[in-house]
DNA sequence: TAGATTTGCTTAGAGGCATTAAGCAAACAT
DNA sequence: ATGTTTGCTTAATGCCTCTAAGCAAATCTA
C-alpha cells in the first residue's frame, strides 16, 4: 500500500511543504487573502521567490493545494465527531457530524472562507485537482451518513409525480453518480439538507447576516432540528 | 429637490464616471474578477492608469463604487417587478419580488457573486460608504414586504418563549433597529426567510451545487413555496 | 569511488499593477 | 485678462507573477 521508506530528501521535500502550508495559512489569517503571495510567503519562509516554484506551479497551485488542506482538515473534523459515536444512533452521529462543521467553520473563519470564495475562479477548477477531490470527500461524509440512514431507516420523501420534471431528470443523474444509494426522491431530501446546512454556515462566516446576528449558533441549532425532522429523526 | 443646470464639465464628468462603470463591468463579466485592475480600466477608455485616481481614490474605492451600481440594479429589477403589481395581493408581489432577484442574479452571475464575495475583505467596509448604503437597501426591499404583511395580515410565529435566550435578545436588538415594524419573533420568521432565499442563490451562482444541478429554478421554486407557507400565503 | 544527474536554491530580468509626485494645457470663474 | 481648477500626462517606487540561467550539494550509477 504504502511506498518504502521515503528517502532523506523526501523527508525534506516534505517538511518543506509543510512548512508552505503552514505560513501560507498564517498569512492568510493574520493579513487576509491578499497577503497570500508567493512572493511572501517565500520571504518570510527565508526563501527567494523564485524558489517555491520548486514546490508548485504558481499561484493558483499553491492556492489550491492550501485550499485543499483545509477542506481535509474540515472533513476529519466532521468524521472524527461521527466516529467518536460509533455506537450512538445514527441521528446522533449526524448531527454531531453536523455540528462539527459549524464548529470548524466558526474556529478557522479564515479558512472556511476562502474555501467557499477563494481567489481562483470556477473556470480555472481543473477536474482533478486536490482541490476538487477534496472537496469531493467533503461532500460525501454527510452522504455517506444519510445514505446509511436512508438503508437502515427510509426517511420520508416526496412522491416523484410531485417533483418537477426537469428537477426529477437532475436527480436521477446524481442518483446515479452516487451509485444509487439514495433514489432520486431520497437525493432530493439529502440535497436540500445539504444546501441549507452549507448555505446558513456561508451566509454566517461571510457576514451575510452580521446586519441582524451576532452568534448564530441558535440558528444552526434550529436548523438541525429541521433538518432531524425531515429526515425522520425525532424521538 | 435636485441642483439645478448642472455645468458642461459636470456632464462631462458624470459621462466618464459612467463609462468607468460599464468597462469594469465589461471587465469583470467577460475576464473575470482578477482582470478588474485600475490599469486596465483606465487602458481600455485610452486613458492613463493614474488618470483614473481623478474619479476614485483607488482600486478599493472603485471597486466599492461598481458594486454598488449592481446592488442598485439588483434593488430595482426587484422594486420593479414588485410595483408592476400594485394592485395584486401581497403574496404575489412578494413571489414576484424574489423570483426577480433571481432572475438578475442568474442572468447577471459575475456581478452577483462580486457583490456576494467582492476582493474588498470585510474589515475594509466602512460603515458609510456607497457600498453599505446599497446593501441596506437592497436588504430593506423584502423588510418592507414583509413587514406591510405582518401589519395587515400577521403571520405564525413562534412563542418567544420557545425561542433561545441569546437569540431572542439578538431579536430584539434587530427589531429596534428596523424600528420594530417587527417584533422579535416575527423578525425572527423573516430573517430565516431572507437567509434561505440569499443562501440558496449563493449557493447556486457560485457554483456550490453544480456537482447535482444544471438548473436550479425547480429549487428555488420550491424554497418560495415553503416561504409562502411560513409566511401564511396559501391560497 | 568517479562521473553524471537530479534537486534546491540563487540572482537577473520582463512585464504588470497600485499608487504618488510633478507638471502641462485647456476650461472656467472673476 | 488673469488666476484657479480640472483632466490628463509621464516618471518613478515598490510590489507581484513567472521565466531563464546557473551554481553547488545531494544522490544515483557504473
Amino acid at each position: 500500500m504504502t511506498a518504502k521508506t521515503p528517502s532523506r530528501r523526501e523527508r525534506l521535500r516534505q517538511a518543506t511543504l509543510e512548512e508552505i502550508h503552514a505560513v501560507t495559512r498564517r498569512l492568510l489569517v493574520t493579513q487576509g487573502p491578499a497577503a497570500v503571495t508567493v512572493n511572501a510567503v517565500a520571504r518570510e519562509m527565508g526563501m527567494s521567490g523564485p524558489a517555491l516554484y520548486h514546490y508548485y506551479a504558481g499561484h493558483e497551485e499553491l492556492v489550491g493545494a492550501v485550499t485543499a488542506g483545509f477542506l481535509r482538515e474540515l472533513t476529519e473534523a466532521m468524521e472524527q465527531a461521527r466516529d467518536a459515536r460509533a455506537d450512538a444512533p445514527p441521528a446522533d452521529r449526524l448531527l454531531a457530524t453536523c455540528r462539527a462543521m459549524r464548529a470548524w467553520a466558526v474556529a478557522h473563519p479564515a479558512e472556511f472562507g476562502w474555501i467557499f470564495a477563494s481567489p481562483v475562479a470556477p473556470p480555472d477548477r481543473h477536474p482533478d485537482s486536490p482541490r476538487q477531490r477534496a472537496g469531493q470527500r467533503f461532500e460525501q461524509i454527510l452522504l455517506d451518513q444519510v445514505a446509511e440512514l436512508w438503508r437502515t431507516r427510509p426517511f420520508p420523501v416526496p412522491d416523484p409525480a410531485d417533483l418537477d420534471p426537469s428537477l426529477l431528470e437532475q436527480l436521477r443523474a446524481y442518483s446515479e453518480t452516487i451509485g444509487g444509494r439514495l433514489p432520486p426522491e431520497a437525493a432530493h431530501v439529502f440535497l436540500s439538507c445539504w444546501i441549507r446546512l452549507y448555505g446558513l454556515l456561508c451566509m454566517e462566516v461571510l457576514h451575510q447576516v452580521d446586519f441582524a446576528y451576532s452568534d448564530m449558533e441558535p440558528v444552526f441549532e434550529e436548523c438541525l432540528s429541521e433538518l432531524r425532522a425531515r429526515l425522520g429523526l425525532e424521538g
